[in-house]
DNA sequence: TTGTAGGCGTTATCAC
DNA sequence: GTGATAACGCCTACAA
């Protein structure tokens, strides 16, 4: 009736504990025939490994860390908030979590930061950061070391990575572009993109996508070509009032990366900030705050407490060499409207 | 360096295993100064409760009943599909979950699997059902035996349920109401709002923030009466047909309940399937296929897989007396379009 | 190739 | 009130 134990499958194949345990967890040195003997008394008695007492008797513990970019970042905050939260809750199941800051948009940093790792003292990295060469080399060396290695929000293609937390780019454009063109009531209408930069790749396939979605199921509409900021708020208010002054007949923003306080002033300043359909990415109390008053009309986001779950369950199942379950750990393009607002 | 454990604790604190353990676990028969001192010496050295060691010692497992709604319901069956996949994943974590079927629409046969529940082999108990008196008795009754108990997607407010694991119905009716008013490309239409009943409670409240959404946003659009198919392929299809015969000018339709395949084959067979907004609810095998063929313009949905493992977690917390992570038990509304379909 | 004995960190059952 | 001591189920030297 109750569980059946290693006990109870060594008795059943009449061999010892250890013999058990070394077939369990594939070992050599057991002849083929035992192997087959306590394979079927595990089959006969339906035996699963207790995981806490596995982990106990392991002494297994999981340090991780997650190398993400600093700086002034509203969906960086909430991010590192929501993942000092998961470890914390987790500290009691042996998992911590450490976060190791990297200047923003400083490629050799973030190279220097992986290699200087401590590796024997780490079990797993998550890495937040544009694909960069240097970056791929830096991965394969973690890699090397038998480190586990998962990229977040950003992926790393070309790079030896076990895996990428985030969402497809492309889709999450493609989302943005069909609520814009549904959203607005006239079959002809001038947008206007804005990315800090438009050498990102995030930004690049999200633009993508928006416009195959304007192309295919709103032709009337156009898009404008991608505006700049290059994270300067005085630039990006600049730019903006430019675009609004040079082609008046705009009927939608989509705001494709970050710096959606300074373009907000900027509308509101312009006294654009209502009539517009404007589409922006990433829950953060600032376009929370824009789609509560009506100044967003749509935020297409990906759940930052999911994204932190994930990267460690999955990091978690690489150490252990255990299968990965997809369909939880599909970040999802979330819709967030006013009025679903969680 | 390591994490102190029980021993670091009682050697820190100069007393023996025992007197620690009872102090953790707040058991009584501990002078007020030694407890004092035990926890000093837990705070001085930052212990967290080992719960691999913890649950191995205590022999804890976690027997739970699902009381869920027979028949044939394709949320439903996407829902028991993303449970046992769930149970089966946390076979090794001491979790077992069976499912109690229970003829739909028959409230006293819900009232008398619950009353006849195998309390001394059960630890917790998540229930889909309407609210009715004699069920709202049931569940006191199991709480009474000090067994936790879960509303599932419905909720059951005036019973003493521990929680309710599921979307508030309110504001999904609202989410759809707005989808269908800002795709509509008229300022003007009539929409036909289609269930199985709306004697439902979910159905009532979807309604009603639908209109709210209707009434404050879109003031030239008009919604008809519910129609009701009380779950009769036949009947829907009769209704649909007339409705559309009445009044032509239709522009959305927003499907509050199941029933979506008699609903869309309807709205084939009279040629209206393409050129209508539609709004569903519940993401199932006909929807994701609508969603793909533009039948279906919008969906709202409930991730099944969320609703499982939070009720799982939910009702482990209830067992060991733990708090429960809000913010990861809130279950959201998800919108889903064809380009973000998972 | 196989078995024995002890330990992982916590809890529970005894004595004192 | 408090303290030894033996589980819990699994893993791992080391011995045979």
């Amino acid at each position: 009736m109750a569980r059946p134990t290693v006990h109870d499958i060594a008795r059943e194949a009449g061999v010892s504990l250890a013999t058990v345990d070394r077939v369990l967890n594939a070992r050599p040195g057991v002849r083929a025939q035992t192997v087959s003997r306590v394979r079927e008394a595990v089959e006969r008695l339906g035996y699963v490994r207790d995981t806490y007492a596995a982990n106990l008797a392991r002494q297994r513990h999981y340090r991780f860390a997650f190398v993400l970019p600093d700086g002034p970042n509203q969906f960086l905050d909430t991010f590192r908030a929501a993942l000092r939260e998961a470890a914390e809750a987790q500290a009691a199941d042996r998992l911590s979590a450490r976060i190791e800051a990297v200047p923003a948009h400083d490629p050799h940093a973030v190279v220097r930061m992986l290699n200087g790792l401590p590796l024997s003292r780490l079990d797993g990295v998550a890495i937040m950061t544009p694909e960069t060469p240097q970056v791929r080399d830096a991965v394969g060396r973690l890699k090397a070391e038998g480190i586990p290695v998962v990229a977040l929000v950003s992926d790393l293609p070309n790079s030896p990575r076990d895996h990428f937390v985030g969402i497809n780019s492309f889709q999450a454009g493609r989302t943005a572009g069909v609520l814009m063109g549904r959203f607005i009531r006239s079959d002809a209408a001038r947008i206007l993109a804005v990315t800090n930069s438009m050498q990102a790749r995030d930004s690049i396939e999200r633009r993508l996508g928006f416009d195959q979605v304007m192309a295919e199921d709103f032709p009337g509409m156009a898009v404008l070509p991608s505006i700049e900021s290059h994270d300067d708020p005085e630039r990006m208010a600049r730019i903006v009032e430019e675009a609004f002054r040079s082609t008046p007949d705009i009927a939608g923003v989509y705001s494709m990366g970050p710096g959606n306080v300074p373009l907000l002033e900027t509308l509101r300043r312009i006294g654009r900030a209502r009539d517009l359909v404007v589409v922006a990415h990433e829950l953060t109390p600032t376009t929370r705050a824009a789609l509560l008053n009506r100044e967003v009309d749509a935020v297409i986001n990906q759940n930052v407490g999911h994204l932190v779950r994930s990267a460690l369950r999955v990091l978690r199942a690489k150490c252990d060499g255990a299968e990965i379950f997809e369909a939880q750990e599909r970040i999802r393009i979330d819709i967030v409207l006013r009025e679903n607002l969680p």
